[in-house]
DNA sequence: TTTTAGCACTCAATGCTTGACAGTGCTATT
DNA sequence: AATAGCACTGTCAAGCATTGAGTGCTAAAA
C-alpha cells in the first residue's frame, strides 16, 4: 500500500513525464511538492523498489514503469478534472443525421486531431449482419452490378460478368430466387446455405448456366467478412519523441500499413474500456505504445470498437474522457 | 551534344548511383570503363559544366543532376534490356474476371512490392460518368438506402432518413421521377439540373415534403466528385537512404496521409508516360522524389492514372517497363 | 592531341578526450 | 523523520586530430 506522499510523488512523476518526455528528477519534484530533494529521493527509491518507477540509467531521474502507469490510470487519475472541452464532439454530431460510416470516419479524424495520437475505428462486424436484400442492376449487355444490402444498412457491391448468352431477365429471376432463399440469413451462413441448396438440387438447374453469378455472390460475401476499419493520424506518432529512432519509425509505419492493426484491438472488453500499456500489446511494433479502446453500440446486439494508439507516455487524462464521450455519442445513434 | 564516352560515363554514373546511393568517383568508373581515373575526371568535369552532373561537396564523387536523370531516361536507358520478369503481372490478370476496383488495388500493391516504392492509382474520374440508375432500398420505417449507379458500374450509396410520416411508396415514387429526370445525366451536372427543375416547379410539389431525399441526393453526388484513389507501399520509402532524416520522414508521411497526393498526378499527359523528376513536382514534400505516371483506359472516353513515387534516384529501368505493361493490361479490361 | 601519373588539396566521417550538468545514493546532522 | 552535504555516475555536446575517398591541376608519356 502506498502512502499519500508516495501517491503524490508517483502522480507528479507520471504527469511531468507525460508533459516533458524527460525523466523526472528529485529537484523538479521538490518544487512541486514541499519537500527537499533528498526526501523525494527516498520516496522515489521506495517506489522503484515496489516496481512503480524506473530509471533510464543509474544516475537519471525516474520514469513511470508500466505498473506505475496502470496505478496512475486506475487509481490516481481523477477523470473529473479533465481540462479538455468535450463540446467540440457535440458539434460533430449536431449537423443532422449522417450515415454512420462517415460519422465514424469523421469521429476518429477529430479524435486524432484532438489528441495528436493515432486513432482507429472498427465498424460493426458485418459478418453478424443478415441479408436484407439482393439486387442486380444491369450495366451493359453482359455486365451487371450485384448489390447485397444488410439489415444494418451496409452495402457490398460487386461487378459480375454474365455468360454471353444470358438473358438479363433470366439473371434477375435467379436473383429473385436468391432473395427468397437468403433473406434474413446471417452473412456468416450464406456460403454454407448456398452450397447446401446447390447440393440438394433445389437450385442446381439455375446454377448450371449461371455459375458466374454464384461466384460473384460468394465473392461479395467474403468481402463482408473482411472487416473494414478506419485509421487516422498515423503520422502523428512521428512527432512523439519516442519515435525519433528511424528503425522504430519504419516498424511502426509498416505496422500501420498492414491490416495487422486489427490485432491490436482484439479481445478487448465488450463492456467498458480496455487499456493496454506497453508489453501488454502482444504486437512487436507496439511494445512502447499504449492502446486504449472502448466499444460502442452499433445496434441492440452488436458493437464496434474505437481506439487510440499512443506512446505509453500518453495523455491518459485527456484521451480517456474523450474516448468515452465519443463512444457514448456513437452508441446513441443506434437507438 | 555529348560524345559517346560522355554518354557512357553519364549512364554508368546514373546506374551506379541508383544502385549504391553513393556519389560515384572516378576510381570506381575507371574499373567499369577502360580509362584511367584522370581521364574520367576530365569527362566528369565537362559533364558537370554542361549540367548533367553534380557534386555533393567540393571533393566528393558525382551524382546525376535532374537534367542528367532526364537525359538518362529519355536517351540513354535501353528499355528493352530490362531485367525484370513481367510474367508476374500476367498472373495477376489471369484468374478470371474480377471487378476492376479490386484489380486496380491489387495491381498497385503488386507494383509497390516489385519496386519497393510507393504506388498510387487514380480511378476513373467519376464526375464524368453519367447516372445509370437510382434506387431506394427501404431498411427500417424511416430509413432507406439511396443508391446511385453510374454507367461505369461505380456505385455510391447513402443512408437517408425520411421524414417520419413518409410513406415508403411515396418515396419510391419520388425516386422514379428522379430516375426519369436524371438518367444519362453527367454527374457533374446533376446538382445544376435538380436545382433547375425545382425552380421551374416541375418537381417542387414533390420536394416539399421530401427535402431530406433531395439533400441525400446532393450529398451522394458530391461524394462522387471526391475522387477515390488507392495508395500502396507508403512505408517503402522509409527504407530509402534519402529518407534517413526524421524531419523529411515526417513531412513525407504526413503528405501521404492527406489527400494532397492527388496533386502529384495532376496534369499528366493523357497519352503516354509522364515523368516528373525532383523539383518538377510542385509539392514541397516531393522535391527529392520522382513521379512516373501513366494513364490507362477505363472505357472508350475515360482514363485513370497509375503512378509510382520514388526517390529521384529511382530504378527507372525497372519501373518504367513495369508501369507500361501494367497500364496496358488494365486498359485491355475496358474493351 | 589525347591520355595518364603524380601531387597537393578538400571535405565528411570517425573516434577520442574533455568538461559541464543533472541526476543519484549514502551519511551525518538537525 | 526530514534534510544538507558530498562523492559518484552517466549523458551530452564541443573540440580536435586522424583517416580516407575524392577532386583539380600540371607535367610527362603515348
Amino acid at each position: 500500500m502506498l502512502s499519500d506522499r508516495q501517491k503524490s510523488v508517483l502522480k507528479w512523476i507520471v504527469e511531468e513525464f507525460v508533459r516533458t518526455a524527460e525523466p523526472v528528477g528529485s529537484r523538479t519534484l521538490s518544487k512541486l511538492l514541499d519537500f527537499s530533494p533528498a526526501t523525494i529521493r527516498n520516496e522515489m527509491a521506495d517506489l522503484e523498489e515496489e516496481g512503480y518507477l524506473e530509471k533510464t540509467h543509474s544516475s537519471s531521474g525516474r520514469i513511470p514503469s508500466e505498473k506505475g502507469y496502470h496505478y496512475y490510470v486506475e487509481t490516481l487519475m481523477k477523470e473529473d478534472d479533465t481540462t479538455i472541452d468535450l463540446s467540440i464532439i457535440d458539434d460533430l454530431f449536431k449537423d443532422g443525421p449522417k450515415n454512420r460510416e462517415s460519422l465514424i470516419e469523421e469521429s476518429i479524424k477529430l479524435l486524432s486531431e484532438l489528441t495528436n495520437y493515432t486513432t482507429l475505428a472498427l465498424g460493426p462486424q458485418a459478418r453478424f449482419a443478415t441479408v436484407k436484400k439482393i439486387e442486380l442492376v444491369p450495366l451493359y449487355e453482359s455486365t451487371a452490378l450485384l448489390l447485397v444490402i444488410t439489415n444494418q444498412g451496409h452495402l457490398e457491391n460487386k461487378q459480375v460478368h454474365l455468360p454471353p448468352l444470358t438473358n438479363m431477365e433470366d439473371a434477375k429471376q435467379v436473383v429473385n430466387i436468391f432473395n427468397d432463399l437468403l433473406k434474413d440469413t446471417p452473412i456468416s451462413q450464406v456460403s454454407e446455405k448456398l452450397h447446401y441448396e446447390i447440393e440438394t438440387q433445389n437450385i442446381a438447374s439455375l446454377m448450371q448456366y449461371n455459375e458466374s453469378i454464384l461466384e460473384a455472390f460468394l465473392d461479395a460475401f467474403t468481402q463482408f467478412t473482411e472487416s473494414k476499419f478506419y485509421l487516422s493520424g498515423q503520422s502523428n506518432m512521428l512527432y512523439q519523441p519516442e519515435f525519433s529512432d528511424l528503425d522504430r519509425v519504419r516498424e511502426l509505419m509498416k505496422f500501420f500499413e498492414k491490416n495487422e492493426v486489427l490485432k491490436l484491438v482484439e479481445h478487448g472488453n465488450t463492456k467498458g474500456m480496455t487499456i493496454r500499456i506497453g508489453q501488454e500489446n502482444q504486437v512487436q511494433a507496439m511494445q512502447d505504445c499504449s492502446v486504449i479502446m472502448v466499444p460502442y453500440d452499433v445496434n441492440a446486439s452488436e458493437k464496434g470498437t474505437l481506439a487510440v494508439v499512443g506512446p505509453t507516455r500518453m495523455e491518459y487524462r485527456k484521451v480517456i474522457p474523450l474516448l468515452k464521450y465519443l463512444a457514448s455519442h456513437l452508441s446513441k445513434l443506434s437507438q
